[in-house]
RNA sequence: GCCCCCGUAGCUCAGUGGAUAGAGCACCGGCCUCCGGAGCCGGAAGCGUAGGUUCGAUUCCUACCGGGGGUACCA
């Protein structure tokens, strides 16, 4: 957890304080270790240093809490210092403070509330997300780790760590092979096994296909040419989606029904068009990513091969049954996994080693997975597998997150074989919003299975906590608006007397501009969107507080003696809001919900 | 069988060793002569069970009960 005393000088300064006061009072040397107290009434501060000295002090706690209380020398921002409960030390800010706080705010504006690290704190770090396979549509579980791991990565990056988004595309192998002879067989009028993909966008595929390339196409076979830069476009329409046929047995007839290269040159461009199809979906929830990784890419460029042979030198793989096996139980796994199958093809864990190496090899010096829990398996092998390769174990992170029910009122959508219907990502987006979507699904934490209600969240728009949020942004913006309009003197913040705000909706709203730096260092390290969604809703709650018990601009029916005042305090509660809208917008930004001028 | 996640208010969820466990929805009662009532104020209601560690446990450990997911020479 980010210690406050880093993220705040006043903090450091006290916890110096506290050092000296122990030392002072002849006791042991401790770290102050400080919190922020539930109850107001507790202060802005408190350590419990006190009660954990206890022990090895062997003194009641309370005792020496009075003992730090009679040697602590208070800062100037340090208002005042009690005795509280079993052994709590509470320190109060002076108001000054404060004041001091929503001029840093103003003064520092988007940059409030990020941290500047040095070179040695900064870290590379690199998050993989979504990376769904491209031969089909993105459903709606993959909204949430796009969310997630987006906002993910803004939050990282406002922690002062360097950001790198990343998609792993399986656009190799087997499955392309098979995608494509789907579309072939679609395009043809066959029937498909039970192993072929199928659905709707298969259809749109072959039609798109046909009109760019040609009917001879999906007959020709092996003799045809492809020229390598035929740009590829066309709009894709991807709407109801059958469930494509999983789970069945391989069936090897069914690879000779379409030549093999027929089959893989138009499984190519099938995920070539997915892949931009997804892409353009994640851009509609304003997520893009820097870099789109091909698997295909890597086995043309030999690198998969080579990492087997590193592998191999290295002694942590044996042959068995004709087949090589990486000693993953070396490092944790439950067993051996195969790196190159008995008839010489490498699996795709064996691209999954040479995808890792490459990463670590672009100087990260951090990589973040996030899978859905049903990846959870995967674990075991990759972390051994980064092991084997030589990537220290703390540098490699694997989230996992629950998956996601997706709902229609109340009931579960079925995604049973043949009839299921499935919703895909899109069609969510563009029905509810990409806020709403966003919202949703970064409110919760990846612990948790999301039950997502398509009948709910439309139904419940309006009630919605990120228009709870927004509306109080707009409510500001409405508010300034008007200062505008009205011609009211609001001056610079520098002659503003922000000493008037001592009203208890002010002071909750100034404290709670305090409190974002160590929100976002904390849901940073903790890789918690839940925490600054949460935080997002009790600063709307403080404004609208704040909006409802004080009067901004000054009334128009005040006696002249009444006037002055009401405009000294009106202007610095000009700049309260003025602040405040600046702190909700910076949270907004990272979550990339966006925060409107007007609703 | 083994592994992972969850069980907190009627419902959906926060809270990863501290003081009196918090929000939203739903329910009940108040607040519009003036800046946006998509708002504000008040009320009622809860840590699955049993042990353990600790000065202190919703939080950490063990067992059990209940729900979800995973356990391929698949891709």
């Amino acid at each position: 957890m980010a210690r406050p005393e880093d993220l705040d000088p006043v903090l450091a300064e006290l916890a110096t304080r506290v050092t000296k006061a122990l030392e002072a009072a002849g006791l042991p040397a401790a770290d102050p270790e400080f919190e922020r107290p539930r109850q107001p009434e507790h202060g802005d501060w408190a350590t419990t240093v006190a009660l954990r000295l206890a022990k090895p002090a062997r003194r009641p706690p309370r005792d020496i809490a009075q003992a730090i209380i009679d040697h602590i020398e208070l800062p100037e921002a340090v208002e005042s210092v009690d005795l509280a409960g079993p052994g709590f030390v509470n320190f109060r800010l002076s108001h000054a403070y404060f004041e001091e706080v929503v001029r840093t705010v103003v003064a520092k504006g988007d940059a409030y509330g990020r941290r500047q690290r040095d070179a040695g704190q900064r870290e590379m770090i690199n998050i993989e997300f979504v990376s769904a396979n491209p031969t089909g549509p993105l459903h709606v579980g993959a909204g949430r780790w796009a969310a997630t791991g987006d906002a993910l990565a803004e939050l990282l990056a406002a922690d002062g760590h360097g950001v790198v988004r990343e998609y792993y595309v399986n656009d190799a192998g087997e499955q392309v092979r098979r995608f494509g002879e789907s579309i072939v067989l679609v395009a043809r009028g066959e029937e498909l096994d039970d192993d072929h993909y199928r659905g709707e966008y298969i259809h749109d595929l072959a039609r798109e296909i046909r009109l760019e390339f040609g009917e001879d196409f999906f007959t020709v076979g092996d003799g045809i040419h492809f020229p390598e830069d035929q740009p590829i476009t066309g709009e894709l329409s991807i709407r109801r989606v059958r469930e494509r046929a999983a789970d069945g047995p391989h069936d090897a007839a069914a690879e000779e029904r379409v030549e093999p290269s027929l089959a893989a040159k138009i499984g190519e461009i099938g995920v070539r068009k997915m892949r931009d199809h997804i892409a353009d979906v994640l851009r509609a929830m304003g997520v893009e990513f820097d870099v789109w990784f091909s698997e295909r890419v890597m086995h043309d460029q030999g690198a998969v091969e080579q990492t087997i042979e590193d592998l191999r030198a290295k002694g942590e793989t044996y042959e068995e049954d004709g087949a090589l096996f990486l000693r993953t139980t070396t490092y944790g796994d439950d067993k051996d996994r195969v790196l190159v199958r008995s008839d010489g093809r490498p699996t795709y864990f064996a691209a999954d080693c040479a995808y890792f190496r490459d990463k670590w090899n672009r100087d990260h010096t951090r990589l973040i997975y996030l899978l859905g829990a049903d990846h959870h398996g995967y674990v075991g092998r990759l972390k051994a597998a980064a092991r084997s390769l030589g990537i220290p174990q703390d540098r490699l992170e694997i989230r996992i997150g629950q998956l996601v029910n997706l709902l229609r009122g109340g009931e579960p959508v079925r995604m049973s074989k043949r009839a299921g219907e499935l919703i895909t990502l899109d069609e969510v987006v563009e029905e509810v919003g990409s806020d709403v979507t966003r919202y949703h699904f970064l409110r919760q934490s990846l612990d948790t299975t999301v039950d997502f209600d398509l009948d709910e969240v439309v139904k419940q728009s309006m009630e919605n906590p990120v228009y709870y949020v927004q509306y109080a942004f707009a409510r500001i913006n409405s508010l300034i608006r008007l200062a505008d309009e009205r011609g009211f003197a609001h001056g610079e913040l520098a002659d503003a007397d922000l000493g008037l705000l001592t009203a208890p909706a002010e002071q909750e709203l100034v404290r709670k501009l305090a409190e974002l730096p160590g929100v976002i260092a904390d849901a940073a390290e903790l890789r918690a969107t839940q925490r600054l969604t949460r935080y997002a809703e009790e600063l709307a709650s403080s404004f609208h507080r704040f909006y409802t018990e004080c009067r901004i601009l000054p009334s128009d029916d005040l006696a002249d003696d009444e006037r002055a005042a009401a405009e000294e305090l009106g202007r610095a509660r000009y700049w309260l809001a003025v602040a405040a809208k600046q702190v909700l917008g910076n949270v907004l930004a990272i979550l990339r919900v966006s925060a409107p001028e007007r609703m």
